[in-house]
DNA sequence: GCCAAAGTACGATTTCAATCGTATGTTGTC
DNA sequence: GACAACATACGATTGAAATCGTACTTTGGC
């Protein structure tokens, strides 16, 4: 199996609505795209992004209903997964704790994600190299 | 002063080039590019691409000599930053942690950037911003 | 039953990054 | 001083993402 396609800009913002609000109709996505960045194409350019992602395989659809109802169909976590990767390799020469260090002095992480960091560190510290 | 644009692939890919080696030649970075991804594109669309960037203000060249020498003219920190920010706004939702472990978990770091990423964590204690 | 509102279908167009081809200028070497 | 090798210049082309316009269909309310 080939590495799967990074999905594009608008794929990915619609994946996010996908991801966020569950199985949603068209009409959704468009709004819920408006809604976070202003500016946003007309309700056919989503449409028909939808359609293209539809054959893609990224998205599913139910057309039961009049209004069809589309689901993503890429997981969220392999998905992020795999556009953090592009970015480290590319980038950070494959260096994780340059791009966690950069990451983290942007914006300080929550409490929680704090612990969950600290576990990680600590679950390195007599492993490998 | 708008946010500055973000660097297409292939200019990042040269910005690498030239973040790395200093100011070099337009065969250099050819070159280099070749290098580091097996296929590359032919001499003139480097060329060209230079100059499409040296337009845009993203490199400096010297003409004096025969050979112009190109010059990376916006700063590797501050880039990739610009870089990191964007995935992290776009795909983490502003969650530094969340990416952060992706990162992590994606190829651990290696011993001096664990001590970083520590003193990092230690440092937003109790602090709050 | 009519029709405005809301939906899908999908070819055409726009936009822009990336690539290429070709013209033309410079230089070292024999 | 001729010429092959190497350099820049830059318009034209390619290719893919994103957008749009228009035709057609469905449906709920009156």
């Amino acid at each position: 199996m080939t590495t799967d396609a990074i999905p594009t800009d608008v794929e990915l913002a619609i994946l996010g609505v996908l991801w966020k609000r569950g199985p949603s109709t068209v009409r959704d996505v468009h709004e819920a795209l408006g809604r976070e960045d202003g500016k946003s194409a007309g309700y056919t350019t989503t449409l028909k992004q939808l359609q293209v992602m539809s054959a893609k395989g990224l998205v599913s659809r139910d057309e039961r209903a009049r209004s069809h109802v589309y689901a993503a169909s890429v997981a969220e976590a392999r998905t992020k997964r795999q556009l953090v990767k592009d970015l480290l390799d590319r980038v950070f020469g494959g260096s994780s704790g340059a791009l966690a260090v950069q990451a983290l002095s942007l914006k300080p992480a929550s409490k929680e994600e704090l612990e969950d960091l600290r576990r990680l560190l600590d679950e390195d510290k007599g492993s490998k190299r």
